[in-house]
DNA sequence: TCTATATACGGTAAAAATTGTCGTATTTAT
DNA sequence: ATAAATACGACAATTTTTACCGTATATAGA
């Protein structure tokens, strides 16, 4: 539980690997076999990451990915949607679906710890582990 | 991703409620049917909570369980990790079996990141959801 | 002492989420 | 034209989580 999953920590690898390269054009499959990660795992993921315009993709023979500037600009919570959705530690956080939200006692509570939580990633951006 | 379970979610219900009837012997059904807990779930997880001493239980009819003074005091961290051993946003952090550790290029930052978390659910306690 | 009720505990089945694979299309440098 | 790369969707495999079942043990009360 509150893990961060494989496609999470293979992007945060991938984009710090590209700007450690600033400018360069590196594919998919130099960063699978650096890093040891299955290509087509990385490929979608860097493509979530394209078109938000965290990195810009570059198509044909030499063709691959590189950090834009916005790269540094985002912050982690910002990165975790745009690659699994909205993040909180319960759902209840923003589905409303729960049938036991008039009885459960524990919401209010929960719901501050998300807001740290939250705070914690709307505070740290790729910069910060690049 | 970074989602506590059901069994943490029940568990925290179940302190809760518990806190709320101080004093009060309250079993199993009860808090099962109240919030719609599957009660061999709940049960099992009461167990690992009385092996703790975060609730006391008392077997028999008219047996249940009521919380005991460490329920208080006892922080979120290890409320965590009784229920769900330790815990962390990768394996990583407390496993040194990932093949990548030599290459992997964010693992500083990670664990940072990790001991925010940590520092956050180390600082709130049973006391701070009731 | 018998019975009913409750916790204790282990094993396993079911469901859900995550992770990985495959096939195909599209773009583009050479 | 060809080869190399991204783009995308569907599906299979794996892992994790969740739920269920059976049995043992303790104890209050008739």
């Amino acid at each position: 539980m509150l893990k961060i999953t494989r496609k999470v920590e293979y992007a945060l690898i991938a984009v710090r690997h590209l700007k450690e390269h600033p400018g360069e054009l590196i594919n998919v499959s130099e960063i699978s076999k650096l890093y040891g990660i299955p290509k087509e795992v990385l490929a979608k993921t860097m493509q979530k990451l394209a078109r938000e315009n965290i990195v810009s993709s570059y198509k044909g023979p030499h063709g691959g990915y590189k950090a834009t500037s916005k790269a540094s600009k985002t912050t982690l919570y910002n990165f975790f949607e745009i690659l699994e959705g909205p993040t909180a530690i319960m759902d209840c956080y923003f589905d409303s679906g729960c049938i036991h939200l008039t009885n459960c006692n524990i919401r209010g509570p929960i719901n501050k710890i998300n807001d740290s939580i939250r705070n914690l990633f709307d505070n740290l951006t790729l910069a910060d582990i690049s």
